[in-house]
DNA sequence: GCCGAATAGGAAGATATCTGCGCATACTCT
DNA sequence: AGAGTATGCGCAGATATCTTCCTATTCGGC
C-alpha cells in the first residue's frame, strides 16, 4: 500500500512496544516466533492473522535501521532440536520511530502537517 | 494394528521401492519430506496422507535396523535457508525386509493360508 | 471363535523462517 | 482535481521434522 514516507506501521509499533517490554523483563533479543506469541496474546491479535507479515515487518525495519539482527549458532538450535532462530535487537533509530510514532497519536495534534479537517 | 513379526506394511514396502528408485537415479541419500514428494504423486498417494504417518514409519524402520539416519550439517542447511534434514540410506537389513516382502506378494499363490473361499 | 492388547495411521499443532502473488493506497502528472 | 502508476503490505503456502491424542485394525491367546 505505498508507504507514506516517515510513517510507522500500527504492526510496527506493536513490534517495537514488544520489544521494549523484552528488554524490560531481561530477554535482550528475541525472534520472530517469540514476538508472534505475544503479539496473538495482546492487543496486537488484530495486527497479525499470517506468520509472513510479521517476518516482512521485521526485515522491512531492519533496512529501515530500527532493528539489527543475527542468525543464532546454527548447533545450538540443532542441540535443541528446533529450527534455528534470528535474533534481534531493536536499534536507537528503532527508538526514535517509535518515540515519533507514539508522539503523533497521542500528545498534541499535529500543527503543520499539510492537511485539515473539512 | 499390532504388528505380525517379520511382516513388512504398504507404506513400508513403498518407502523402501521408493529408497531404491533414489539410488538408481543418483540420490543415495535421501529425506523425509524428498520421500513424501514421489509418493504423493506416486501409487503412494492413499499410503500417505499426514506428514506424520511417514515420518513414524521412518523411524519405526529404522529402530528395526532396515535403514540409517544421520543430520546433515546443519551449516549447510543454513546455507540453503531452510530446516535442516535428516538423510536416510538404506541397510541390507533393507533389501532383505523389500525382497521378503515382495516375494510373498506375488509369485506364487499362498497354498496354506488356513483360508477358504465360502 | 471371541476378546483383549498392542500398535499403525490420521489429524492437528509446535517450531521457525522465507517467498510469491494480489490488491490497495499514496504519490505524480496532466 | 482526476486518473494512472508504482510501491509494498498482508495473506497464503513452501520448507522440514517432531510430538501428542485419538481411532481403527489386527494378532494372538484363551
Amino acid at each position: 500500500m505505498r508507504r507514506k514516507p516517515g510513517a510507522v506501521l500500527p504492526l510496527e509499533v506493536a513490534i517495537l512496544s514488544t520489544a521494549i517490554d523484552f528488554v524490560a523483563s531481561g530477554t535482550g533479543r528475541f525472534h520472530g516466533f517469540l514476538l508472534a506469541k505475544h503479539l496473538r496474546g495482546a492487543e496486537g491479535a488484530k495486527l497479525l492473522t499470517a506468520h509472513g507479515t510479521l517476518y516482512k515487518a521485521l526485515s522491512r525495519m531492519e533496512k529501515a535501521g530500527w532493528l539489527v539482527s543475527e542468525w543464532e549458532d546454527p548447533e545450538a538450535a540443532a542441540d535443541e532440536g528446533r529450527p534455528r532462530r534470528r535474533l534481534y535487537e531493536m536499534t536507537a533509530a528503532g527508538h526514535a520511530a517509535l518515540a515519533r510514532a507514539t508522539e503523533q497519536a497521542s500528545p498534541a495534534p499535529p500543527r503543520d502537517v499539510g492537511w485539515n479537517p473539512v
